[in-house]
DNA sequence: TTGAAAGCGGTACCAG
DNA sequence: CTGGTACCGCTTTCAA
């Protein structure tokens, strides 16, 4: 039976040069838009008998057809997006592999997993912008939201928000990733190696407080109540700087310094063996991160790595939360940190 | 005058615990949902009364409103969506600066960048997954997607495909970013200071290939129709695949070697160093990326910098053909590299 | 200046 | 087993 068009001619002159729909599969398959639809879905609550599911699939290949994310969402009343704001900033080898392994993690439970390039710094507008989409679900790395930006997420649809940074955030699940055990760690560890005049570089570049404000102050909790003091050491990521920070180094009078990261570690210690300061000797460093680039040093570098959690088991937060929205905001400590302890302390 | 509900009593239990739709910011403000549109979006064919903006206004903020992306594109027939695939290895800090700055200046022309989660290799089929989201533009690094998968987006009404790989795809706008550029650098340079018997590292890391290979095949072109050799050195990124390899060094009698980048560049001049060969004296070293670390080692290494096309000309470049997508694909040349003499070679 | 209504592409009821 | 149809939320004519 051939199949007549509703509309007798219809204005648009080159019907070739638009996108198929499901319509145009249901016409050239011969049979109606529902059918098309419970075909290519594999509905389980119908049967359509084989020689339709094959045309339909047929037709479908021939035209190329691609359903249309939006309209399909909008019907349903929901998607499976999980939304992740994109960084800003260069971002390590070690956060890297955290996103890839969590975003095949969340594909494997069918969520598409989409990372969205905000404009303005990570903030309560921003928060509106990602809720346009309607994802079913935020992640939120780093601080920057607040609470508001929270309740505009959960108003539009969100079933989950989940911030992982240093803070708890009013009406979203927390990972906390609080960087203080990275610095409580390399406080402890040059603590226990007889050091007492502990210096910590703090990155000037803009976008690295969140973690390096963490990091500074689970120096100074390690060694609370003892005889050792901390001096913060406001660093630029160029060789000048750390000249410059290395020829007052014997001024400053430390026996100890954490970098907050190995990059920063590489960039002093260098400059600190050109100075002449003897390290581990007169000054002990330990960086962060356990970069490969760090054991290449000479003395090696010590380092404290970070044990961030597997992409599988947040992924599985996410999707236990997003089926049981009632569930109270957990809070959860992600982060454990381990000394390698190698030659520079 | 009070709004009356169309429908007497609606099933719905708790409608504060829905989103709310423009149609709830109508009957707040006591208006109709078209004035309510016209009032958001400052629509400008139409003229509405000052009383009747503010009262929407409010009527939106009081509810949180935030209108549905979904909808308005569906309703529109098209987005303003920039897909990015997201990388899958770790990516450099280059590369990180790169798509920062692109995507800043596609969000300064008002466009959304959004990074997709790819579930398989890119291939053909991740293809499909993009066009779901019917995407304006698709932006695609690397290889990897073939002219099928071209095909599907510019089905699916993706206006502009620009691949950012070392090859040009049918039916695609590329940006040829052909890594072939450095190798050739790098092999010139060792070229010109007397060097014959060339090295080249070629990361045994998988996901690199599309970059590697390009590499080393500059060098190969570099010194094509010389005297000089060029030979393969597969090297896993890590210490004892560098001692190894540094071990038979001086049986493999070569005078110079180009390492693929800094990382690389640092990890085997550390195993060239302790076996006790001198650089650059027996062997030249050159990395490639400028990596600040390099910077550091001593000898000083010497390195390629790549010259990334900046992001603004880029997303120019994109709105251009989303404008106009008459044009025919264009190919361009993105790439520079200069070499940055050090004291390695 | 404002409102009614027709869709955009898909899905899921209910009837046949 | 399959077709008709009423939506999902929003924009945009066309009338009033």
């Amino acid at each position: 039976m051939v199949q007549i068009p509703k509309t007798p001619a219809p204005p648009s002159p080159a019907p070739s040069r638009s996108v198929p729909t499901s319509a145009d599969v249901a016409r050239l398959a011969g049979v109606s838009r529902a059918t098309v639809s419970y075909v290519l879905n594999n509905t389980s609550a119908v049967r359509i008998s084989e020689p339709t599911r094959r045309r339909v699939h047929e037709a479908a290949k021939e035209l190329g057809y691609v359903p249309h994310a939006a309209a399909r969402s909008l019907r349903a009343g929901h998607s499976r997006m999980v939304l992740i704001p994109a960084p800003t900033f260069p971002v390590g080898p070690l956060y890297s592999r955290f996103l890839t392994d969590l975003q095949n993690a969340l594909a494997a439970l069918d969520y598409t997993v989409v990372q969205h390039g905000t404009g303005g710094p990570h903030g309560d507008e921003a928060a509106r912008a990602w809720a346009e989409l309607r994802p079913v679900a935020v992640l939120v790395p780093g601080s920057g939201l607040g609470p508001r930006g929270v309740a505009v997420l959960k108003r539009s649809g969100a079933r989950v928000v989940v911030t992982l940074g240093p803070e708890t955030i009013e009406g979203a699940h927390a990972l906390l990733m609080d960087h203080d055990v990275v610095g409580h760690s390399a406080g402890a560890h040059l603590y226990d190696r007889g050091r007492r005049r502990i210096g910590v570089v703090v990155p000037q570049e803009p976008g690295l407080e969140t973690f390096s404000a963490p990091r500074l102050d689970g120096v100074r909790q390690s060694v609370r109540g003892t005889d050792a003091t901390v001096t913060e050491l406001p660093l630029a990521y160029d060789e000048q700087a750390a000249a410059r920070l290395a020829a007052r180094w014997r001024s400053l009078g430390l026996d100890a310094v954490f970098t907050y990261n190995d990059e920063y570690a590489m960039l002093l210690m260098r400059a600190l063996l050109d100075e002449g300061i003897r390290v581990p000797e007169e000054t002990a460093v330990v960086g962060a991160d356990d970069l490969m680039l760090g054991r290449l040093m000479r003395p090696r570098l010590s380092t404290v790595r970070l044990e961030l959690p597997c992409g599988r088991e947040l992924a599985e937060l996410v999707d236990r939360a997003v089926r049981k929205p009632a569930t109270e905001p957990e809070t959860h400590k992600m982060l454990g940190a381990t000394v390698l302890h190698r030659e520079s302390s």
